[in-house]
DNA sequence: TCTGGGGTCCTGCTACGA
DNA sequence: TCTGTCGTAGCAGGACCC
């Protein structure tokens, strides 16, 4: 307030929220490394039988490829596509450098994924303008700077951002990709009326199963499901998450933007090429599964107490089995001790499809109880970081547990990015 | 017809101790 | 000593996200 009288804020400055997601962006980073495929359909993931579709360039999606599309349905609807493997250590490179360029803009970057972040610039405006201007800056820079296209929204919330993002999105038609907005902006009064008109699907959080339950409320639009009396979401929707959406479908959504949200599980997990049949084989993966969880784990400088398997059985059945402990785990050794009992204790005639193993209830080194084995002998703590050592210096496979070394064939190791999409063809089995 | 891999969050159930 | 209640932790499954 000056002079008396109050000062109206630009409208820019009312719309702190800043979404950006990079167009197509597996695809166009290996458009980048190979121009020569530009124009035509691109898909990456899915090169192997049993994959998926990672991402699709604009050409693929005009024939129906999407995301998350079984590899085989994507070579039947558009089988001239040119199918990549996807190198995800090459993707997060790509994405560290873009990351940079929007932390040259604010502090306050939240990262959904290496394609996609939240940016808070209610303190930027001075420097750099109100919010439509950051975001035409932001574009422009993404693109001279990496060679790579992004879509932005801006909004006076997340909720809003995101959305207004995928309306300023290229599109894929018949005849070829049509050019978004690239920047969408949806002012505090356009919110409600930009809201309800979307689908009830467009919301976060309504997947498939829950838009089935709306659909059967008559619910079709996020206007829909504002107009329903909260409770009657609740009851069909379960206490919490009935609450949730129906705040979300009135644009209520109060999360702030956080730049770094620490880790509440680390694991890995595989899809085999064929359905292991044998506990010893299904052992031996076990073992390299927790050996790549430990390595993560320590890289991390976390450890955690809660162990759980994973098998999915040639029917899609899927079930977990946990375990938790007193100290919390950081050793490939420690992990394997937790998870055996629980896979050995499970029936595999059936074939498993999948193996996974993930560790939960971290804790940071500084903050852990020292487990009886720590207190016991240093000697195991020192021979784990020795083993780090010797694979940054030489690699992953320089060194693996014995039980993974095959005469004659070496040793498979496994490290993040590996057989992202689905297992490759002609990969092992057993 | 076929359904990845990395996660988060919620719900329902059971066990257990105060 | 037995019983009921309550809060919490652990476990399993499911839905959802990119």
């Amino acid at each position: 307030v000056t002079g008396g009288q109050a000062t109206v804020p630009p409208a820019g400055s009312r719309l702190p929220i800043l979404h950006v997601d990079m167009d197509a962006f597996f695809v166009s980073v290996e458009l980048l490394d190979a121009p020569e495929l530009r124009g035509r359909p691109v898909v990456v993931g899915g090169s192997g039988d049993r994959g998926v579709v990672a991402a699709a360039s604009y050409e693929a999606r005009a024939s129906g490829v999407f995301s998350a599309m079984p590899a085989a349905q994507a070579r039947r609807l558009c089988p001239d596509a040119v199918f990549l493997p996807g190198r995800y250590a090459r993707y997060a490179e790509v994405s560290e450098q873009v990351f940079d360029l929007f932390r040259s803009y604010t502090p306050l970057v939240e990262g959904i994924s290496l394609d996609e972040a939240f940016l808070d610039v209610s303190g930027a405006h001075r420097l750099f303008g109100d919010s439509p201007a950051i975001a035409a800056a932001l574009r422009a820079r993404v693109l001279d700077e990496t060679g790579l296209t992004c879509s932005v929204g801006v909004a006076p919330r997340k909720l809003t951002a995101k959305l207004a993002s995928e309306a300023a999105k290229p599109r894929a038609s018949p005849a070829g990709p049509v050019l978004g907005s690239g920047v969408r902006v949806v002012t505090e009064e356009d919110e409600l009326p930009f809201l309800h008109a979307l689908p009830v699907r467009a919301l976060w959080g309504v997947g498939p199963v829950t838009a089935a339950r709306l659909a059967r409320m008559a619910v079709e639009t996020v206007g829909d499901l504002a107009a329903l009396p909260v409770e009657n979401v609740e009851r069909a929707l379960g206490r919490a998450n009935g609450r949730h959406l129906h705040d979300l479908a009135w644009a209520r959504d109060a999360r702030p933007v956080v730049p770094v949200t620490a880790a509440k599980s680390i694991g890995h997990e595989e899809t085999y090429v064929r359905d292991h049949v044998r506990h010893d084989t299904l052992e031996r993966e076990l073992v390299r599964l927790c050996d790549a969880t430990a390595t993560r784990l320590r890289t991390a400088g976390v450890a955690g107490r809660t162990v759980q398997v994973k098998i999915r059985f040639g029917s899609f059945r899927t079930i977990t089995r946990s375990v938790t402990v007193a100290e919390a785990l950081d050793t490939g050794t420690a992990l394997v001790r937790a998870a055996r009992p629980l896979l050995l204790g499970e029936d595999v005639d059936e074939g498993v499809r999948l193996l996974g193993v993930s560790v939960s209830s971290l804790s940071t080194a500084a903050t852990r109880q020292l487990s009886l084995e720590d207190q016991g002998s240093s000697s195991w703590a020192e021979a784990t970081r020795a083993v780090d050592e010797v694979r940054d210096r030489y690699g992953t496979s320089s060194i693996v547990p014995a039980t993974l070394v095959e005469p004659g064939r070496g040793a498979r190791t496994k490290v993040r990015g590996d057989q992202q999409w689905g297992p490759e063809q002609g990969s092992r089995s057993g």
